[in-house]
DNA sequence: TATTAATATAAACTTATTATTAAATCAAAC
DNA sequence: GTTTGATTTAATAATAAGTTTATATTAATA
């Protein structure tokens, strides 16, 4: 674990953040996975280890640690909201068949459009949609 | 209009989708507008014109122009679908301030990262969000 | 321990989208 | 021009899913 309990419950000190053990524990999963969950699936994950963990519980952590910039949310589809604990600039990729998000590295440092000039930027999202490797190879074996 | 309601009736024809008075008004609309609806935009716009169009029009209607490659989906925000006519590369700004959703050029031809090798990639997106001149502008003269 | 904040539970809400069905429109044949 | 059949539209209701709220309970801090 890069990230120990400890140092995570330091981050939600000094955010502010009561470091309650739900708190800690959605913290650490996150931190400690790639990946980009949606509140649902966070849910359905943590309840293995916190079997009374509710949904307002989710939410309101989410968005908690949206707010303290601990956490980034990113918009691929329109009906889903994803989390993900990396928040340095990167791509994503969403397989059309399996739903997995992948990350990718991508120059972001792309100079100002000439339309955005005079516009203030504070967010830059990319993301790419298609089949990845893994489905592609599926595909092949039928 | 550089896109006559003679020019996008031979279009729908050609696709395959009987050319309604509602369908050449929604899709002059957006072919003679550099704008970026969802779908409740396009009902409220579209009603000056068509008083009786309904919700159902006018969402069966962009689903049937997106399904035939008339008019792009974009997803920025979770909560909305947005549609726009130009099937070009492009990226999108939208205002965090007006809502308003602007265009601009911006090199697609990026080298295929590394991670997705051996990926099919079927859609690109790029979106900034921020807050644009205009509202920069009206801020300053509070 | 007292105080304050966070959680669990269930129910309610919000809102984009879709289904249904009757009326209207259109194309084509008569 | 009229009839016929199929497609499209209008209007309403229903769906569905993610998200939020109310409240009682529990946990964390001072």
């Amino acid at each position: 674990m890069k990230n120990s309990a400890e140092r995570l419950t330091e981050e939600l000190n000094k955010k502010g953040l009561r470091p309650s053990h739900q708190r800690i524990k959605i913290l650490e999963y996150l931190a400690n996975h790639p990946c980009h969950p949606t509140a649902e699936q966070v849910l359905f994950e943590m309840k293995k280890e916190l079997p009374t963990l509710s949904k307002s519980t989710v939410y309101k952590t989410l968005n908690a640690f949206v707010e303290a910039e601990m956490l980034r949310e990113i918009t691929i589809e329109n009906n889903e909201v994803r989390y993900e604990y990396n928040l340095a600039d990167h791509g994503h990729f969403k397989c059309e068949k399996c739903g997995e998000v992948y990350d990718f590295e991508i120059d972001f440092d792309i100079s100002q459009p000439e339309e955005l000039s005079g516009f203030k930027i504070n967010d830059k999202n990319i993301y790419f949609k298609g089949v990845c490797k893994s489905c592609l190879k599926k595909k092949q074996n039928i």
